[in-house]
DNA sequence: GGCCGCATGTAACACGTTACATGATTGG
DNA sequence: CCAATCATGTAACGTGTTACATGCGGCC
């Protein structure tokens, strides 16, 4: 009865959406996420759905016609059930704090470098962000064009929160460059 | 000569900034801090300073009068090309992609809710990151009263991330609410 | 029939977390 | 002087990653 994690809450929400499905389909979504959290490696995926099963979360019958016993997994009451309170406010408040960020992160010792190589990591990592932001705008407005709201919005997500890191590294730069 | 991970590369840059020092006052920095990546737990800090040792980017020595034989770390000059070589672009590219983010995990399956709910959820989630904000621009205005440049950087990216978030938040409500 | 990609796993590994253990120091 | 806190670790654990193994199916 141990708390699912983020990828197993995922994991539950993509059955929910898809359908019974098998596990590999379950890693296709993963895999081809635009904005992934998780690489959708079998290493990952196999076991999450084997615990989902074994607390009662997924069922699992036999494809018909698959010589393998390759296994369709369904969202039971359960898992409905576990789904729905991992959405339903509070969440929790390390969901709500803000999130950590390598850039950031690497800001706290911009210091080590000489002013030259200081005002080239801004030049750089602005350059990189630039074309990350045409990337993510692109993805956006795929989704867009595709009809997809969920999809779209969350890589609307994913292009503000690029916006906003761009904005915060030229105001960097302006105070320490 | 394995790569060294973000956590120890941060702890190379808290030795360069804060000299010869103890293990724990390493681990001090990383509870102290008001943005944290990491928990700056014992279980982490102290392997971790081990490695360093071990890959020559740390070496120590004992501190003179302490009777624990507690030992004190200096970075050596290979620990401070390590750092550097971090700080240097190209960044990873995982350092410059989108970074996860737990509320537009959630988003993906948001359709699970009834109508109610969901519009339940995103007034819950913009007052929890409404307060948030609060408590970050109070962060981020003590350290910039505290004249430290770093931090106040540091705080202020936290205050844009969060802002970001709300921004996107509010669209996804008046898309899907 | 042989090859290649799909699909289903498993194994070894790395790293950070919580929880625990223990000695030193300090405050009341 | 006793308790609480500081300081230094260690142990067990969980989870996700990469890399590997293997069987089936379709294609040439």
């Amino acid at each position: 009865m141990a708390d699912l994690t983020d990828l197993e809450h995922a994991v539950l929400g993509v059955v929910w959406r898809d359908g019974p499905c098998t596990p590999y389909a379950i890693r296709r979504h993963f895999l081809a996420s635009p904005s992934p959290s998780w690489s959708g490696s079998a290493g990952a995926i196999y076991p999450a759905v084997r615990r989902l099963e074994q607390q009662n979360f997924l069922s699992s019958s036999r494809t018909k016609g698959d010589r393998r016993g390759a296994r369709c997994y369904t969202l039971t009451a359960a898992g409905r059930a576990a789904l729905r309170a991992w959405l339903i406010p509070p969440l929790p408040p390390a969901a709500m704090a803000a999130q950590p960020d390598p850039i950031r992160t690497r800001l706290f010792f911009l210091n080590v470098l000489a002013s030259t190589e200081r005002r080239r990591f801004f030049s750089e990592v602005e350059r990189g962000l630039v074309e990350r932001l045409a990337l993510e705008r692109a993805s956006w407005e795929a989704a867009r064009r595709e009809d997809d709201a969920i999809e779209t919005l969350a890589a609307r997500g994913a292009l503000l929160q690029t916006r906003a890191r761009l904005a915060w590294l030229r105001e960097a730069r302006n105070e320490l460059g």
